[in-house]
This record gives structure tokens, C-alpha cells and sequence, in this order.
DNA sequence: CAGTGAGCGAGCTTCCGCTTGACTT
């Protein structure tokens, strides 16, 4: 073998294979193949914060492929990524398969195509050892930063928790964002709206008011004084507008327009954009670069003119602003903009279409907009009516990529002139709230976290499934609350008014902060405020930079942070905490006198009564799905240890009502029966739980339909979702549940019938099924 | 499958960024 070129991603390396003669194998590495040890801290910090590394255990037979590849080729070409981490895999590649330098090249490229390939091949340099060094120095600061800060929070807080110069500032703008909303008064005040015809046009003229009014008084005096007024056309300003495409995707944008237009998640969407790079049918999807291939620019430019026109066309070239871009791909984009549709899944369907028309748009012309402001005067107040109106004069990229919601406020005007005369059809006068900052959303969350220069794409996805993975931050539940409003509305009929009701405070699907997030994040911004400021990684980019620029060198910048960072760990550590991080005092339990307390415990967040101090063991409980440390009043608290309550006696055998895992429960001569919704364990009498406990011994009895003697261990039950087989072989810890076909009669099935429909799912292919939500190792 | 929680304390937990399968239930 003549050459052997590694790249990072096997599809990469499919695609180059193909470009290449037969003198060119292509390999991948599959990312990183060495990192610091797993389990320990793996840094010498006595000398000059050497990092130990391994090859992981799943590596260890790619590696040995590598490396017997690299033996047998003439030439050994390492076209990882131009990146930070990219130059950090040559190197890693360099040193573990013991490459020799007079057969190695280092090579770059930014987009997969021939020429591009070529061009790299006859441009090859040496591994630029400055850029390793400022990703060891990035390696080695986080390492220290999680591995330190993680230990402080399981002797402060709870066990197996952990932060991090990335997760810790997620969950911080998070538990920032949920004290504003917590700390915000709604304010009411009063929006009104008109509607006006022209004389000879059907189409009315929609309008707000230039200002909001206090109260209802004010808005009902606004009423009166509009009853007895003319309206007329004060003012009529026409300007054009101009609407520029966005640029093509990059992780970020892809993430945030999937989760606007197509509800997807952020990881739904990384794992439907792999599908589509695999497939080649896009670019690659992890990339922070807004840059198109002038390939790829030519053959959207003709697809644009032969499409819509040459008026349409209109080529741009996009710079990245984002913080710390590294630049390393292209933007996403279709493999072939010619290709409008392709086969596979819906949800790759309709993300491919959105890849392709934003890319199609970003290379096209502005749209013309002619927008006309119509100022409407009521002869007895000073205040005006506003009414915009948009025409579209010129679509260019509209045409493409129209926006997902159109304004709302977005109409189209008869013509008007100043002086006109107006016909009032009604003023609404309609209260309204101010509102509090929105809570972020997965999406969002990516968007600021971009802007802040934290995270790379490959981890915008796997942050937030940590930090909802540790509990530190979930998805909202709470539809919100109803809230009733005024609505005053004025028609030639006269004034009438009205109460409506809304429903405000939904944290539906947006991410919420816990307890647990709560208090660690008080607590490290508290103790570590500079790892927790927003410009940390800002900061420190700035020193990689100059690591990188061989101006500064990586160990001594890493001694500076940890000779300030270390003692703090230090000192956090030494400190004898009065209270428990997050305690919070609610008073003293009126039956004992004793103290009750609420704070974050082994197994999460609980109320105590009494502590330690004295004698006799504390009482515990643990807090509800929906209480929280930060707001639980003493009564809610002390309700809380009404739980488990005996109810009474049935059958001369006590029965305790208690709420579990799995909900309510009644728990009698050692088996236990859910309490349905509509009885509370709290209230629920000896009567109604006797017959809950008779209904279940009624079901059980009904759950065997059928045994058979002569196959022990296989039995035919009747299930929450219908009649199923079950079959448990002797000495097995679990049964097998099979799925009877449709229409299938329970009682009258043969043990050969049971045994057909066993066979053939045993030997049916295993369906993938979806991942369960981030589970701690 | 159906709450635990101090005290004594072994041994465990943990980071960010590159990349995909192999593996359950």
C-alpha cells in the first residue's frame, strides 16, 4: 500500500475512498483515539501538570488496525480536522502508532472534494505543536476544574453530582433566568385596539393604540370619549424594507430553526442530521462555520437562476461571529442542492427540505418589502391609532424560505389618504400583563450558551442531556394558571364589558430548574464565582489562543489558574458549613416544638423535624413532585409526615396508606394496591380501601386465562394492555412476555399454538427502540 | 417495585470534546 490517509468520521473516509486512485486507503480514526485516564485525575500536578493518557478499551482494536495499516503504507497522511481538536488527534495518532517523521505528512482540508483533497496532498506541514499544546491546556483545565469542583459537592451537598466549566453555567443561566420569572410581578395595564373601514373598501383597517392605558378607569374614560368622536386619517408614511436570508446552518441554527419549525429536540435533531450525513446527503452536521464550498456556491447559484430567475440570484459569502468558532467544516448543507427530495424517515424528509431551502435562500436577494404606517386621530384625544401594512414588492429569498410564523400584525391596507374620513366598527380595550423573561428552551438554552462562547457543537446536545440527566434542570409540566382579565369593547351599538379568562405561566416543555439545581448552583456561584462568571471561557479561549500562537506556554498558564483555583477547593473543603447547603428554617412543629426544616438530602430534597442535637433521631420525609426547598410553607411540610397512615384494620391485618415511586398505595398483609386518582391516602376511609383491596384480589384471580401441564412456567395472563403469553423457564429471574396475534382466543390456545408464536418471536429481528432519557451510570 | 436520610465509614460518584456503533428491554 502506497499511501494511508486517516480522517476522523468513517463516513468522511467512505467519501474521500471514492475520489481517490487505488494508491489511497482511507481509515478513520473515529474521533479522539487516547484521552486521560477515566477514573483518576491522570494529571501531575508536580510535574509541570503532565497529563496521563490511555487508549480506551473500546480503541484498543482500531488502534492495532491502525497502526498495522500505518506499517504496511509508503506514506502515512493525517487529515483530521484543522481544529483544535483535530490537530490534537494527528498528534495523538503520531505518537500512538509511532509514525516516523520522514513518511508522515500532516494534511487539511475544509470541504470534501477532489480538487480540495489534491490541493491538500501537495500542500502538506508538520503537526503544529502549539495548537496540541493549547488542547492539552483546554484538556487539562476541565479536567481539573470537574474533577475538583465534582468531589466538593458530594461532601457538601449529595453524592454523585458533579459540575463543570460548561454544565455549571448551563444550569446557572437556568436557575438565573427562573428567579427572574420568580421575582416578577405581572403588571396590568390596558391595550386597545381599533377597527376602522375606508368608505368604498370591504377590507377594514386593523390598528393599536400609540399608547397603553393604566387602568380600567382610564380605558373606560378612553371608550366614552372615542363613542363621541370622528376618526380620520392623520398621517400616511410609506418606506420601503428591506429582508436579508439568513445564513446557511450551523449546529447552533439547525438546532434552534428544527426546534421552532419541526419541534424537534436538540438531540432529535443531531441524530436525524447524522442519518442524512451518512446517507451523504448533507455536509457534516457538528460545525460552527457559515462558509459554502465555491463548488457548492456555483451549483446553487444555477439551481437559483434556473429555478426563479436570474433577478433572484444573489451570491453571498458568510463570516462567522460567534465566540471561539474554529471553523474547521462547512456550513450544513445538501451533498447536491439538485436533489429536492429523498427517500427515508419523515422526520429526515422534512429536516433535509429545511437544510436545503435556508441553503437555497442564503444565496439569494433580499426581499423587497413596501410598508405603509396609517396614523388614525380621534377628534376628542390626542392620543393615535397605528396601522401597518405590508405589501411584498419583490419575494427574492421568500420565495425559498418564508418565515415560519408570518406576522400576525401583518395586513393589507386600502388605499388611504390623509384627511380621509374613517367608520369606527369597534375599540377593544383589553387587559394585559406585563410579562416576565421567557424560560429557555433546549433550543434557546443552545443559542446563549453560543453566544457566550460555551460548548462546541459535538456538546451542545450531550450538555443538556447531563444536566437534565443529574436532575439538575427538567422539562416543565405546568399548563400555568387561569387568570381572569377586563375587556371593555366599544361598537355604534355602545360600551360593553366583559371578564375573560387566559391561562399565563405555562413552563410546558421549557427547562426548569429542581432543588438540587437550585442549591448547587447558589452554592458554586457562591464559592467559585470566577469558573461560574459568564466570561470564564471567553477569558480563557484568549489564553488558548496565545498557547496556540506559541506566545505562551500551556503548562505555566495552567499552573497561574490552579495556583488561584486549588486553595479555594481548599478552603470550601475546610469549612464547617453551619447549615446544610440550601437549608432552609420554616418554622417549629406546633405538636413538638421541635424545628422543621427543608434542605437537599441523600436521596433529594426533604423536610426534617428535630435535628441532631438532641438526642432522639430527626423525622424525615420527602419533598413531593411539584414542592420545592425554595417555596414550601410549614403546613404543606408538616403534611407531609401524615404519610404513611394507618387506616384501619380489614381482616384482622392493618392497612397503611402511604405515596411511593409509582404514587399512591395501600399496603395490607404484605401486598400493596394503587390508590386511584380521586381518593388521596390522606382521606381515604377502611371502607373504600377494602374494596379497593377486594377489586385487586378479583383481578389477580383473573390474571392467570390458562396454564399448561405439561410446559410449567408458561402461562397465558391477562395484562394491563389485553390477554399476553408469558413463559418463565424454571430457575429463570424473569418471565418472557410474547404478544398473542390479533383476534387471538386466550382460553382456547394450544400449547403447539403457544409455542408457534413463541418461536417466531424469538426469532424475529430485535426492533431498535428508543433510548431511554439519560440514566446515571 | 412500593423511601431512604445522623452517628462509624469502604468504596463509589465527576470533566469536555472528538467520533460511532454495540448493547439492552
Amino acid at each position: 500500500m502506497k499511501n494511508l490517509i486517516i480522517v476522523e468520521s468513517p463516513a468522511k473516509a467512505k467519501t474521500i475512498e471514492k475520489f481517490l486512485g487505488a494508491d489511497y486507503r482511507v481509515m478513520s480514526s473515529f474521533g479522539h483515539i487516547r484521552d486521560l485516564r477515566k477514573k483518576d485525575f491522570s494529571i501531575d500536578v508536580d510535574h509541570g501538570f503532565r497529563p496521563v493518557y490511555e487508549i480506551p478499551a473500546e480503541k484498543k482494536d482500531l488502534v492495532s488496525k491502525l497502526r498495522a495499516a500505518a506499517k504496511e503504507a509508503d506514506t502515512v497522511w493525517l487529515a483530521s480536522d484543522e481544529d483544535r481538536e483535530g490537530e490534537a488527534i494527528a498528534w495523538h495518532l503520531y505518537e500512538v502508532l509511532e509514525l516516523k517523521p520522514e513518511n508522515t505528512h500532516r494534511i487539511v482540508f475544509h470541504e470534501i472534494t477532489k480538487p480540495a483533497i489534491l490541493h491538500a496532498i501537495e500542500n502538506p506541514r508538520d503537526i503544529d505543536i502549539d495548537r496540541v499544546n493549547a488542547q492539552q491546556a483546554r484538556r487539562v483545565l476541565d479536567r481539573i476544574v470537574g474533577f475538583e469542583l465534582s468531589p466538593v459537592l458530594w461532601k457538601k451537598i449529595k453524592p454523585a453530582l458533579s459540575a463543570g466549566r460548561v454544565q455549571s453555567v448551563a444550569v446557572r443561566l437556568i436557575c438565573e433566568r427562573e428567579k427572574e420569572i420568580r421575582d416578577f410581578t405581572p403588571q396590568p395595564y390596558f391595550r386597545v385596539t381599533g377597527r376602522f373601514a375606508a368608505t368604498g373598501s370591504p377590507v377594514p383597517v386593523k390598528s393599536e393604540l400609540n399608547t397603553r392605558l393604566a387602568d380600567e378607569q382610564a380605558a373606560s374614560r378612553f371608550l366614552e370619549d372615542c363613542r363621541l368622536a370622528s376618526f380620520s386619517v392623520a398621517d400616511v408614511s410609506v418606506r420601503p424594507l428591506k429582508r436579508a436570508p439568513a445564513p446557511p446552518f450551523t449546529t447552533s441554527t439547525l438546532q434552534q430553526e428544527a426546534s421552532r419549525r419541526l419541534g424537534f429536540t436538540v438531540s432529535q435533531t443531531m441524530r436525524v442530521a447524522q442519518q442524512l450525513y451518512e446517507a451523504g446527503l448533507i455536509t457534516y452536521m457538528r460545525t460552527d462555520s457559515l462558509n459554502l464550498s465555491e463548488l457548492a456556491i456555483k451549483d446553487i447559484s444555477q439551481l437559483v437562476t434556473s429555478t426563479y430567475g436570474d433577478s433572484y440570484l444573489h451570491v453571498r459569502h458568510y463570516h462567522t461571529k460567534s465566540k471561539g468558532a474554529q471553523e474547521a467544516h462547512e456550513a450544513i448543507r445538501p451533498s447536491y442542492i439538485d436533489q429536492v427530495s429523498i427517500e427515508g424517515t419523515q422526520q429526515e424528509q422534512k429536516l433535509y427540505r429545511l437544510i436545503r431551502m435556508r441553503t437555497l435562500a442564503s444565496q439569494m436577494a433580499d426581499a423587497q418589502i413596501e410598508k405603509t404606517t396609517v396614523e388614525i386621530a380621534p377628534s376628542t384625544r390626542p392620543e393615535r391609532f397605528v396601522a401597518h401594512g405590508e405589501v411584498v414588492k419583490f419575494s427574492g429569498f421568500l420565495k425559498a424560505y418564508g418565515d415560519a410564523a408570518p406576522d400576525a400584525e401583518s395586513q393589507t391596507l386600502p388605499s388611504l389618504e390623509p384627511g380621509m374620513a374613517l367608520g369606527m366598527e369597534s375599540v377593544t380595550a383589553t387587559e394585559r400583563f406585563t410579562q416576565p423573561p421567557a424560560r429557555y428552551n433546549e433550543a434557546s438554552l443552545v443559542r446563549k450558551m453560543e453566544e457566550l462562547g460555551i460548548g462546541r457543537p459535538s456538546t451542545y446536545a450531550p450538555t443538556i442531556s447531563t444536566i437534565q440527566g443529574r436532575d439538575y434542570v427538567e422539562r416543565g409540566e405546568k399548563e400555568g394558571e387561569t387568570r381572569s382579565y377586563r375587556m371593555l369593547t366599544l361598537t355604534p351599538a355602545g360600551i360593553s364589558a366583559t371578564t375573560e379568562t387566559e391561562t399565563a405561566g405555562s413552563d410546558k416543555g421549557r427547562l426548569v430548574p429542581t432543588d438540587v439545581g437550585m442549591v448547587v448552583n447558589d452554592f458554586l456561584t457562591e464559592y467559585f464565582p470566577d469558573i461560574l462568571d459568564y466570561n470564564f471561557t471567553a477569558r480563557i479561549e484568549e489564553k488558548f489562543d496565545e498557547i496556540a500562537e506559541g506566545n505562551l506556554g500551556w503548562d505555566k498558564e495552567i499552573a497561574d489558574f490552579y495556583s488561584g483555583f486549588h486553595p479555594d477547593i481548599e478552603k470550601t473543603n475546610a469549612m464547617r458549613m453551619e447549615h446544610k447547603v440550601g437549608e432552609r428554617l420554616l418554622g417549629a412543629d406546633p405538636a413538638t416544638g421541635k424545628p422543621v426544616s427543608v434542605k437537599i438530602g441523600r436521596f433529594g430534597p426533604m423536610v426534617q423535624i428535630g435535628d441532631t442535637a438532641n438526642d432522639e433521631k430527626p423525622m424525615f420525609a420527602s419533598l413531593q413532585h411539584g414542592q420545592s426547598v425554595a417555596t414550601i410553607t410549614l403546613e404543606e411540610a408538616l403534611k407531609l409526615f401524615e404519610l404513611p397512615r394507618a387506616v384501619g384494620d380489614f381482616e384482622g391485618k392493618p392497612v397503611v396508606a402511604a405515596i411511593g415511586r409509582f404514587g399512591p398505595y395501600l399496603r395490607h398483609d404484605g401486598k400493596f394496591v394503587s390508590i386511584p386518582a380521586g381518593l388521596a391516602p390522606q382521606t381515604i376511609t377502611i371502607e373504600e380501601a377494602q374494596a379497593l383491596i377486594e377489586k385487586k384480589r378479583a383481578d389477580d384471580a383473573n390474571k392467570i386465562v390458562k396454564e399448561f401441564p405439561e410446559m410449567p412456567g408458561l402461562q397465558v395472563l391477562n395484562g394491563r394492555f389485553g390477554v399476553y403469553l408469558a413463559y418463565k423457564p424454571e430457575g429463570a429471574k424473569k418471565a418472557v412476555n410474547y404478544k398473542l396475534p390479533k383476534g387471538t382466543e386466550g382460553a382456547t390456545l394450544t400449547l403447539a399454538d403457544a409455542q408457534a408464536i413463541m418461536k417466531a418471536q424469538d426469532e424475529a429481528p430485535a426492533k431498535p427502540r428508543a433510548r431511554r432519557k439519560a440514566t446515571r451510570k
